[in-house]
DNA sequence: AATGGGCGATATTCGAA
DNA sequence: TTCGAATATCGCCCATT
């Protein structure tokens, strides 16, 4: 059977939203339609798209199961794709002569290099296997994933490559992914991570924002609170002080012209403090990629708009 | 599209408590 | 460890070219 029955009917009476392209796709056995340029799901029908049967016990889902794992971003081909696999016996389980394996290996490369990829998709290709490796050492889920490898592909559509090194636009993509889902990282993490220096990666993102329009959300300094606290090994305690702390201050007025990382680290600072779980301004400053100098400048001015009341000053030793 | 100044936020360093 | 001052640097905004 044909593996590659997916695109089934060019609908030319629309556009798509996100790119403009006309190239649409009515995808019957998933009944969507799907823009071929950028990816994007633009009709999803409330029709069930799971399997129309249903597995009792994991043997029944094995035995029923005929279809591939699931289309995705991440894959250059959306994960269509033929393998030659790398295998030492046959189908049979007989062993493949070495000679043989030789003709295997050489039309392995070539079908990877000639049949698969078209001359585009090659850096294509290269981009996503960065954004998973960088996606994992972050420990950063699938769905963002997923989401950064959709604003890769439109990057590379777009030509922004030229210029700039994949792994800046890759860095700049999974970035604003995170930030679009709220659990942002900072650029500082990404740059690390990326072997992309901080200046060209902003150039970067800021590029990529401007030119294909994401929905980027400011930051909030509470969508720091739990990554922080936890590499900080701060109790749920701590946590909830922070935010509350946070609450009470954009209530008041003028975080606006502060980093949020920054300030975020002098309420975690305070609650620490209040919480008997005091960690020295040193270690809130690395987590938080600011200076101990900030900290205390945003310390200050939590203590201005709020009245900060302390119990006793306890000097209360840290972990 | 580059360039440069102004300006506020932040970084770095250092000494005192 | 924390605090604060002095100094340097950064990044954004605006105007100019």
């Amino acid at each position: 059977m044909g593996i590659n029955s997916k695109k089934v009917e060019l609908v030319s009476d629309d556009s798509c939203p996100e790119c403009g392209s006309a190239h649409l796709y009515r995808d019957d056995h998933r009944a969507e339609l799907v823009c071929d340029d950028c990816g994007l799901v633009v009709n999803e029908s409330e029709i069930d798209t799971g399997p129309e049967w249903r597995a009792y016990t994991a043997e029944d889902n094995k035995r029923m199961a005929r279809t591939g794992a699931p289309l995705s971003q991440r894959s250059h081909d959306l994960g269509l794709s033929t393998v030659i696999s790398y295998a030492s016996r046959d189908f049979h389980g007989n062993p493949i002569p070495a000679k043989q394996r030789d003709r295997y290996n050489r039309m392995r490369m070539l079908h990877r290099q000639s049949n698969l990829l078209r001359p585009g998709q090659r850096s294509l290709v290269q981009a996503l296997t960065v954004l998973d490796r960088m996606a994992s050492v972050l420990g950063i889920p699938p769905r963002i994933r997923d989401e950064a490898a959709l604003i890769t592909r439109k990057a590379l559509k777009k030509g922004m490559v030229r210029g700039r090194s994949i792994e800046g636009v890759v860095a700049a993509s999974l970035y604003a992914a995170c930030r679009m889902n709220n659990v942002p990282r900072t650029l500082e993490e990404m740059s690390k991570v990326s072997e992309v220096d901080r200046k060209k990666l902003r150039k970067a993102y800021s590029a990529i924002s401007r030119q294909i329009k994401l929905r980027v959300p400011l930051v909030k300094p509470e969508d720091y609170v739990s990554r922080f606290c936890s590499k900080l090994d701060l109790g749920p305690d701590v946590e909830a002080e922070t935010h509350r702390i946070l609450n009470e201050l954009d209530d008041s007025m003028g975080t606006s012209s502060f980093a949020p990382s920054g300030t975020v680290a002098a309420a975690i600072y305070v609650a620490s403090v209040r919480c008997g779980e005091k960690k020295p301004q040193r270690l809130i400053a690395e987590v938080a990629g600011v200076s101990e100098v900030t900290i205390r400048n945003r310390f200050q001015f939590l203590n201005e708009r709020l009245k900060l009341k302390f119990p006793n000053k306890r000097r209360a030793s840290a972990s």
